[in-house]
DNA sequence: ACGCGCATGTAAGAAGTTACATGATTTC
DNA sequence: GAAATCATGTAACTTCTTACATGCGCGT
């Protein structure tokens, strides 16, 4: 269902199957994915359905493409996403599992390596939302209060993404902070 | 595959897929959830597998209890998991679909609405988890840098939800002035 | 007698991933 | 001629959700 509607809010201007892969794939779209195989039997169910209609048309390389485009439908199912509460989806989150048990191993060396690594790995997502929020205010000078609707809400996305990074970064150094001073204290026990 | 390993984590004691639902539900298992439905057969399966034996126990209040314990094969492949890379899995945020699409409605008191919404569910979440932080250190009285492995690193797991969570709502309440400041600059040139 | 929490499962379907199959056009 | 990009799909499989089915023991 949220891929449909995904698709749905990407479908502002007509667009292929595969221009939309490519959508999730690039830039700021840092909150869905889907693979191709999902996303053809997915826009094909919306058009039976009446949300979209599609036609051939030529490429300039390669085969022809069939382009979508939101029927008043469409249109009107997205709004009435738009217009709902905010859906938060269910959280998943893999490494926070691992962060957990890793207390089994009784390897706080590990542990530090682990969170160490974490935090590069957020470090080096959080650079690439920022670059994309330079390149969006480079594009639109002026305050962002005065920009177009488009252009603002893709900010205040961006601008999520890069607090809660900022957020689990800080997390993790004060973390590794700890673990730090839990070896010191261990060394200390140690020789006293 | 990661219900699997996720399941082998929590059962560092032996446990029913009852009590493994509920470690899900409870709690700081901010990070996972899982129905009944998919715990009870990948149970089996881990069995089948080898990873897990089982055996029945009688409840005290309800029909017999399957209860099931890792085996050294079962705990090797944790502890494969555990020493590999940190696996940051795959994010799928509804909401910040709908906060981009938002920007298709022209209608920033819509906006500012959903914004204020979003951070209020954000920050019912962080209390959650800052109670779930501060009972925690209740029961570990001390500098966490002395604190027992399993506490550690459940401590370090929720700060890193925690920090999460201030960023996006700090990422809220900036956005919520922008719209602010955005809808005084319209009045002013509706009077101007 | 009824509902609730405990307890185990099956079945059907939706969503997502990985692999396979095909073929055109451009670039090296 | 080989590789990369464009372009569309199908098939098999895994994962996750929703609904159904069953039955015990306790409190009211």
């Amino acid at each position: 269902m949220a891929l449909d509607l995904m698709l749905l809010g990407l479908l502002r201007d007509p667009a292929s199957g595969y221009d939309l892969r490519r959508e999730f794939d690039r830039g700021p779209r840092h909150f869905w994915s889907a693979h191709l195989s999902q996303i053809y039997p997915t826009l094909q169910r919306m058009e039976d359905r009446g949300w979209l209609t599609s036609g051939a048309e030529p490429s300039e390389k390669g085969p022809a493409r069939r382009v979508y485009r939101r029927t008043p439908a469409g249109t009107a199912a997205l709004h009435a996403w738009l217009r709902g509460d905010p859906d938060l989806g269910v959280e998943r989150l893999p490494y926070i599992g691992q962060l957990v048990f890793l207390g089994e191993l009784r390897d706080r060396a590990r542990t530090r390596v682990f969170v160490a690594d974490l935090r590069d790995r957020f470090d080096a997502y959080r650079d690439f939302l920022r670059a994309s929020a330079d390149a969006l205010r480079a594009d639109h000078p002026g305050d962002p209060a005065g920009w177009d609707d488009d252009a603002l809400h893709e900010l205040l996305c961006l601008e999520i993404g890069i607090g809660a990074l900022d957020g689990k970064i800080a997390a993790c150094d004060q973390g590794m902070a700890l673990l730090d001073a839990s070896s010191a204290e261990r060394e200390e026990n140690r020789h006293g």
